[in-house]
DNA sequence: GATTTCGGTTGACAAGTGTTCACTGACTTC
DNA sequence: GAAGTCAGTGAACACTTGTCAACCGAAATC
């Protein structure tokens, strides 16, 4: 974290702001620590429940400045959504870039899994906690941005030798079993994470069975 | 809802209460009350977000009415989630005590499923969003239930024949699996059903592809 | 019939809330 | 260097909130 403001180029990286120089990066800086904030307090707090006041204070201004940044609690949380779900994105994708035969994959996938939920656990778990919460702007960002992402993983299978012949509906079926798959063990990692530690190997030992039991059941399906 | 006060014996059906008359059963038709109320309320809101004043106002009761039933709203919750999966539970053990082949049985449960979500829309979000909510008591008596529910599950899969050879581990991550889905799909079809109804029979052709591919796997689980 | 029990009400407390307003002062532009 | 922009401040608005002690009166007990 720099002590006087970032370069104006780290500023022209965050979309459309095409006035630079000093003013801007003290904004994103005063932003940035509103998010932080924003996920420090989710980690035991609904985002419902949280407060214009109780984010600023945490943040360390004051609670007009909020105003200056969002103009809701439910704008900080989309906001929140795409940061979160960038990085599991790019992550995801490096896994399904790699070639390796079912067994292999499975393996780095759980794998990388569980790094990201251990390295990313305040992302992981405002997930988790928002799916299906109380805000509906921040619901269904984060359905479109799971349904985008099954469509990519839908299009990585159908790359796959062991795809031929399966419709691009089936295709789309399987990726999305994939996918709240991978969300169910995300949020089981990370309870296990926040409770009992040593739970952790049991739940990637389960998480690979699982996979590899999907894996078999999709060799057999013409066959069936 | 009767008039005036129930029998005193419907109050004996609700666990320690020796002392019978109608002043029990007034007290269970406020508890029920605040229940209902709080419920409603939930609807489009989360525990954490929830106050005393607003649920004892939905329930046309005085704030501090509340305290003679809960201690806590944490409490109201715990109670909710066990009304919510004790309905859920007498549910799907119809469906695993009637045999049949395994397409049949994915067709059935399927649609208890549909059918259940529909008939208890309000338990069923109760359950999604408190799942991985604010409220860690909350939390905690959902996965404890959903534990006790898997390994139902699993000595259910126990006894069919398709079992023979599994260990009682990889049954339970099986049931694991099982539950799982059914959790994701449960909320698959809760969505649709307040988003776009239509989308609800794309949702249940899904999970039954989905399961028939997971019963797949599990015929072949051995030959792998 | 007198006494106790106890679910529910009333009223008050201090504490916290979202949001707006006029404002300050460092940065930007001319 | 003057003028303008605008992120951030402080104060004030009108509420809402959790929780408690004191009290009421119908049901239960004796």
């Amino acid at each position: 974290m720099p002590d006087w403001p970032i370069s104006a180029n780290e500023c022209l990286l965050n979309g459309v702001s095409h006035t630079v120089g000093a003013r801007q990066a003290q904004k994103q800086q005063s932003r940035r620590a509103l998010l932080d904030a924003g996920l420090h307090l989710l980690a035991d707090q609904n985002l419902a429940s949280l407060g214009v006041r109780e984010v600023t204070r945490e943040a360390g201004l004051s609670p007009a400045a909020f105003y200056r940044h969002f103009p809701d609690l439910a704008a900080l949380g989309v906001a929140l959504v795409e940061e979160s779900l960038a990085s599991l994105h790019v992550m995801i994708r490096a896994v399904l870039a790699e070639a390796g035969d079912a067994e292999e994959l499975i393996d780095r996938a759980v794998d990388v899994i569980e790094r990201h939920v251990r390295e990313h656990r305040g992302h992981v778990r405002f997930l988790a906690r928002e799916r299906h919460g109380g805000v509906r702007q921040v619901r269904e960002a984060i359905d479109a941005e799971l349904g985008r992402f099954a469509a990519e993983v839908g299009a990585a299978l159908a790359l796959q030798p062991q795809s031929r012949g399966w419709s691009e509906r089936d295709l789309r079926m399987l990726a999305e079993l994939y996918v709240d798959h991978m969300v169910s063990t995300a949020a089981a990692f990370l309870e296990a994470l926040e409770t009992d530690p040593a739970r952790e190997s049991r739940i990637a030992a389960t998480a690979r069975f699982q996979l590899r039991l999907i894996s078999l059941g999709r060799e057999h399906w013409q066959a069936g």
